[in-house]
DNA sequence: TTGATTTCTTAAACTAGTTTATGGGTCAAT
DNA sequence: ATTGACCCATAAACTAGTTTAAGAAATCAA
């Protein structure tokens, strides 16, 4: 049952009575996602916390020139949500777009809110989530004030060598913030060494 | 009493008894910091999550050719720590430095763990907090992607106004990703408008 | 399996940001 | 008062990355 992926990501972190996993399946959905679907864009409330089982989404913002930039791509066993959006139940920013057939776990507020009130675990296993996730950002925010464009993909490869293959180099450039161009030179560069 | 500051910080997310506040006040110890003190350096262990009651303190990395970079600053009632190096016990890459006169509070490892086993809902406070500063990063990212200089610069005074006129501007131009002197025609550029 | 759309490449002209160097101002410590 | 360390500004030469445009290659829908 695909509740099954969710919990055994779960119990990486922290094992889980049948009582707890039983609560999980109540309150979770399955869903699967088209190539270029919208899972949410820009002035919608953010109603979910959700969970890749398979496939890749991208998170990106739009700029004041309506160019969009990729913030972050989310592949199996990954969470993604516009967490402000979704915590205050407010419009926000950003938008979530399906890369290849997807198909995600989802989690209402509500829902995700009795879960952490019913099992306090969770709220421990979603603090060292999110750690982990603060640190993968900060490591970018380090890079990208430190770095040059070739070192900041080299460093995206290294770091998520399936994704460099299943991308199209476009996505790749917005995530590193350049022009596919510039990617498409670095490419050629890289080849030739 | 210095713990106060930590205690009513907690307290704008959730309220707290007396029991607990004193199972606090027990694992917690204060810290004068002197100006351009470094609390930590690449290489060493982060020992502490860091409280700072008072003042400001830099992080930042060190790229391959002995360059520094401000990955953030912490001012007062914010936490800092090199997340991954606390929580792993090995040593990291990030470095601690004051930059005005500062007094923090600190808990080291072991006392915030057995606050977590005894204080569920700070599992929850950190996990929020940690989200928080998430959001932040993210927005940063999305800034560092989009948009120029000129733009950042604007944003940083807009989102840290006190910042803006407490540190030198060698410290926001690092923060920035960009060089003194270009972070000077900036500000000439907008002086003039 | 063909036409249509998306993706990738190349190259030239351009712009944003860096580097290097030089000089002036401020502040703390003699 | 004077030194030295630090901070900020200016300017010229340079480099990293963008823009525009045009064509080739791959992928997709019918």
């Amino acid at each position: 049952m695909f509740a099954e992926s969710l919990i055994s990501h779960f119990e990486t972190y922290l094992p889980f009575e049948e009582r707890e996993k039983k609560l999980i399946r109540e309150r979770i959905s399955y869903r699967k996602v088209k190539r270029r679907e919208h899972l949410l864009r820009t002035g919608e409330i953010c109603r979910h916390y959700t969970f890749v089982v398979k496939g890749v989404l991208r998170m990106y913002g739009i700029d004041r020139n309506g160019k969009d930039h990729n913030i972050l791509f989310a592949s199996e066993n990954e969470w993604l949500s516009d967490i402000s959006s979704f915590h205050a139940t407010q419009p926000g920013e950003s938008n979530i777009q399906d890369i290849e057939p997807t198909e995600v776990i989802q989690i209402e507020q509500q829902d995700l809110y009795h879960l952490y009130n019913n099992i306090p675990k969770l709220d421990r296993i979603f603090k060292v989530i999110t750690e982990e996730k603060y640190v993968e950002l900060q490591n970018r925010v380090f890079q990208s004030i430190s770095s040059t464009a070739q070192e900041r993909y080299l460093y995206f490869l290294s770091k998520y060598p399936s994704l460099g293959s299943r991308l199209p180099n476009t996505q790749i450039a917005s995530y590193l913030g350049i022009t596919p161009e510039f990617l498409s030179m670095i490419r050629k560069e890289l080849a030739s060494k």
